[in-house]
DNA sequence: CATTTAGCTAAACGAACGTTTAGTTAAATT
DNA sequence: AATTTAACTAAACGTTCGTTTAGCTAAATG
């Protein structure tokens, strides 16, 4: 009937989702995503409904890119071991690309963490969650863990998994390392 | 001469220091400062020249409100038992009023370190710096442990405190005090 | 008590924000 | 090939941002 788009939205979230990662939500403006995306204003508007709406969209193109992450930690059954390799995951996908970003989750959490933006809040909320009852499911693997310890250690860890997320941005691969070390060695 | 001020700065930077505590930079306008500070706009600009001087200036004033805290620390003399009770001595002032800011220092060291402030962004690294020294000190007061398990023993440690900070924006006491007990588990 | 002048109020500044709209272009249909 | 209409460009929208300025008020000086 009339014209085609001559983007495809998902290469355009890409490269949006890469701006708010390195970024933020608020210091991330249209103007930038203009630019970055390589579409005019209009196109983000039409595809994504306001600015909010691409950040979900990029919030959902990191859980992608991460899924393989989370399905490899899932599916591992060697319990701490696996916890640990997680982390050693995360930080390694966090540096991927040379520039220090950190975790687009963690950055999120922390950004919308006195906001009243319920849409983030949950899905913030839910993803914490989550995390630690996966963190629980490999403390189980030991049988000598009493349900205390094991609720005590998931604490620990997803405080942990958040402050390390938090340090890929600044902190060098050394501190990251002894970081993550000696970590476990209160597990 | 002439009039005089109908205001004490030490006073109206204390109700700005605790707005930039709760919202952080950005997003605490002048309108907000105005308003919780008491004073109009002109009064602001003239006491402290702009909005980054009224922060640095709150900066100044939490450093004094740590003071005491810090002071403690450095002159304690149990070694790893001061940094424990330090990290917890740091949790109950950051929950001091009932409501959750963390500690201004982290906040701000979030919210810059994608920035390039660099009177802010020195500010934040020699804090992290002399904070690592701080560390660095009290485990030599274990003469067992040698020069590199004490470097890695403090990288890991200043990274706890930094995701400590932050996470008691957000995280339950008990969270909070898992976090602590296991983080000097086997320090 | 008149004069001086710093402190005050309030309005306005230009720039940037997220969002919308009017008008043009081009691909798919008849 | 003419028509239709979604995709495009670019300009403007109303707000809010941090900052400045013009004019009024009142405390200290002579």
């Amino acid at each position: 009937m009339a014209r085609t788009k001559q983007y495809a939205e998902a290469e355009v979230i890409e490269k949006a989702m890469n701006l708010f990662w390195r970024n933020g939500y608020e210091t991330t403006s249209m103007q930038m995503l203009e630019k970055e995306m390589g579409i005019n204003k209009f196109s983000i508007y039409s595809s994504f409904g306001s600015k909010h709406g691409v950040f979900m969209e990029s919030l959902k193109c990191y859980n992608n890119k991460t899924k393989e992450l989370f399905e490899k930690f899932k599916n591992a059954d060697k319990g701490v071991e696996d916890i640990k390799q997680f982390f050693y995951d995360s930080v390694a996908i966090c540096n991927e690309e040379g520039n220090e970003k950190g975790c687009l989750v963690t950055n999120t959490y922390n950004e919308f963490s006195n906001s009243n933006d319920q849409v983030i809040n949950n899905l913030m909320t839910s993803f914490v969650t989550s995390l630690k009852a996966l963190f629980i499911e490999k403390l189980r693997m030991n049988p000598s863990k009493d349900k205390s310890t094991i609720e005590k250690q998931a604490n620990y860890l997803v405080l942990a998994k958040h402050g390390l997320a938090a340090a890929c941005k600044v902190n060098s691969q050394q501190e990251i390392e002894d970081y993550i070390e000696l970590t476990f060695k209160n597990i």
